[in-house]
RNA sequence: GGCCAGUUGGUGAAGUGGCUUAACACACUGCCCUUUCACGGCAGCAUUCACGGAUUCGAAUUCCGUACUGGUCACCA
């Protein structure tokens, strides 16, 4: 008996060889230096941030060089499977304009490469294994999960290292004859592969974040193929798929570092040349309760899934930006001064990419998208706003679409001017920055409206200003008059003259117009007061101060 | 516990032996501008790079040790 028949018993109706698929699978044809990155993600159907980003890095670093980047479905853990999940991922991509070049779902398929759904690649990964068993580095084990369990208790209590390795690995030590019987047996086993390396050895890698790293080499013989579906482990599957896609570079989170020495054994054992490794730093938050940081949680924070960018409307460009300078911190200096060119274009450098755990800043997003947005032309805001409410705000997005003139103009207030208004963080903070323009929302509470307002105005001085408020064309003859109003009135025209002898009046004009704003949109901030009152006009003016009156009481 | 990594201000970080009296951005504070808020402008905000020791004429940057933090140790990726 030898390995040849155990690997027949085993995968008797594999026939290809691994040179079939090298044929199948050439190396591509793309210039010198160009890479091949992939997207790797299990369809659970939730995006993570993390993820998020190595997907725009590894996109990056494809498109900056002319190479391809892929996105390939690891769909071996049947278990946590969603549907659609592909279909998914690729709409959230294209939101961030990303749009991988292979790929494959239902029935739609790019690219030479593939298939790129593992559960559709069975036979490779067997062609594969079984050469494995045949050179003898690969084995059934017939451990059941609570052999297993006990081994790890008793390294635990004898204070050894855990896992199947040495003189732990029972199922190595098995004759080929005792393997072929207990299969012929029918009992469940998966298939490990046979590791050749020396725990108290080191060998030095090169991750292109870290830079050069001491590992200890693998000792472990880890599964590769799992009992129940036949379907290779991670480890196993990224072996294959890495090398017959042709992968260059691998992006991928830091928590895979400790995996790289069972990766290079692996790699080995092929005699492959394994791709070059970028391992990013987790996205960390710091842990309300222990005050530590931690990785960002699925469970615990909302702004840990892609999803909730999309809900509060930010921008995604800002949300771009926000990744891309967690990336590389000099990214925002780059884009100011390359303001013509795409994300894609930027020079990103593992090198440069910081080696310790990143926050993501939500202060810091606000204020990238509110700079981006900013810069937006009033129907593009238009546009954005509307596309937002019609998912998240149904009626928001009526008295959108009823009045399009009237709110393009309001989103356009201190807009087209050298260094425009930041109101806007993100689309759905829109409406409550801009809900007094509307009627609809400004006479519907009195006590919301003015929720922020606690001094109480001067209600007669403002109906006064009422009767004689008349529209004018520029906000210089405006002011002029409101301020002449002041002087009938007692106020002084300017603060300064306010300021040099006080007693003399009841106030300045800035008062007034602060009055005027209270009353006119319930808070203490607002845009240019000018064009405000212009858009609501002298009887908008007059029910809002009825309005404010009334409720007083 | 073993292995690996990280530790620069309120925050994110630049920085790889002298050009650093530590860049930049966010936040914060003050002043100025202004009809208000915002925007903008100016100024302030780490005598110091977790701690201890070593190498060196010279260290945030190299080495050793300590502490702390994180990752990993699944038939999950």
């Amino acid at each position: 008996m030898t390995n040849h028949d155990l690997a027949e018993l085993i995968f008797p109706n594999i026939t290809k060889t691994i040179a079939d698929y090298e044929e199948m699978y050439p190396k591509r044809d793309l210039a010198e230096g160009a890479k091949v990155t992939r997207y790797a993600p299990s369809p659970t159907g939730f995006m993570h941030i993390g993820n998020f980003l190595s997907a725009v890095i590894d996109y990056v670093l494809a498109k900056n060089s002319e190479g391809v980047f892929f996105l390939r479905n690891e769909d071996t853990d049947k278990a946590r499977e969603v549907e659609n999940a592909v279909e998914s991922i690729m709409k959230i991509l294209s939101d961030y304009d990303i749009y991988p070049d292979e790929y494959e779902y239902s029935n739609t398929i790019k690219g030479e490469y593939g298939p790129y759904i593992q559960s559709e690649r069975k036979e490779i990964y067997h062609t594969f294994i079984k050469h494995l068993i045949e050179i003898g580095r690969a084995y059934p084990c017939f451990c059941s999960k609570e052999t297993l369990e006990d081994i790890r208790k008793n390294q635990e209590l004898d204070k050894e290292r855990t896992g199947y390795y040495g003189d732990y690995a029972f199922c190595r030590q098995l004759t080929i004859e005792e393997q072929i019987q207990k299969i012929k047996a029918g009992i469940p086993y998966v298939i490990r592969f046979k590791s050749s390396g020396d725990f108290n050895k080191k060998f030095v890698f090169d991750d292109l974040v870290k830079g050069k790293i001491e590992l200890p080499e693998n000792d472990q013989d880890i599964p590769i193929m799992k009992s129940d579906n036949l379907l290779p482990t991670y480890h196993f599957a990224h072996l294959v798929d890495d090398y017959l896609m042709r992968t260059t570079h691998v992006v991928r989170g830091e928590e895979w570092l400790s995996s790289v020495p069972i990766h290079i054994d692996l790699f080995k054992a092929f005699g492959f040349k394994p791709p070059k490794y970028i391992h990013i730093p987790l996205i960390l938050k710091k842990d309300e309760e222990t005050g530590n940081a931690r990785k960002i949680s699925k469970r615990k924070d909302k702004e840990a899934s892609m999803k909730y960018y999309e809900e509060k409307g930010y921008p995604p460009l800002a949300v771009i930006e926000a990744i891309m300078t967690i990336a590389n911190s000099n990214y925002e200096e780059w884009h100011q001064n390359h303001l013509d060119l795409k994300f894609t274009d930027f020079p990103f450098s593992p090198k440069k990419m910081s080696s310790s755990g990143a926050y993501f800043d939500l202060e810091k997003l606000d204020n990238i998208s509110k700079n981006y947005i900013s810069t937006l032309k009033k129907e593009e805001v238009y546009d954005s706003v509307l596309s937002w409410a019609k998912k998240y705000d149904p009626s928001f997005h009526e008295l959108l679409l009823k009045e399009p003139l009237r709110s393009v103009y309001i989103f356009n207030i201190e807009r087209e001017q050298k260094k425009p208004r930041k109101d806007f963080v993100n689309w759905s903070s829109v409406k409550e920055q801009i809900a007094y323009l509307y009627d609809e929302y400004f006479f519907l509470d009195w006590e919301k409206t003015y929720q922020e307002l606690t001094e109480k105005e001067d209600v007669q001085l403002l109906k006064e200003y009422a009767k004689i408020y008349q529209e004018f064309e520029t906000e210089d003859e405006w002011f002029t008059q409101i301020k002449h109003f002041a002087e009938e009135n007692n106020y002084a025209p300017s603060p300064k003259m306010y300021k040099e002898d006080p007693t003399l009046y009841k106030g300045h004009v800035g008062m007034i117009c602060e009055s005027l704003r209270h009353v006119v949109t319930g808070r203490k901030e607002s845009p240019n007061l000018f064009q405000i009152l212009k858009i609501i006009g002298q009887k908008g003016l007059l029910q809002r101060i009825e309005f404010y009156e009334k409720g007083l009481k």
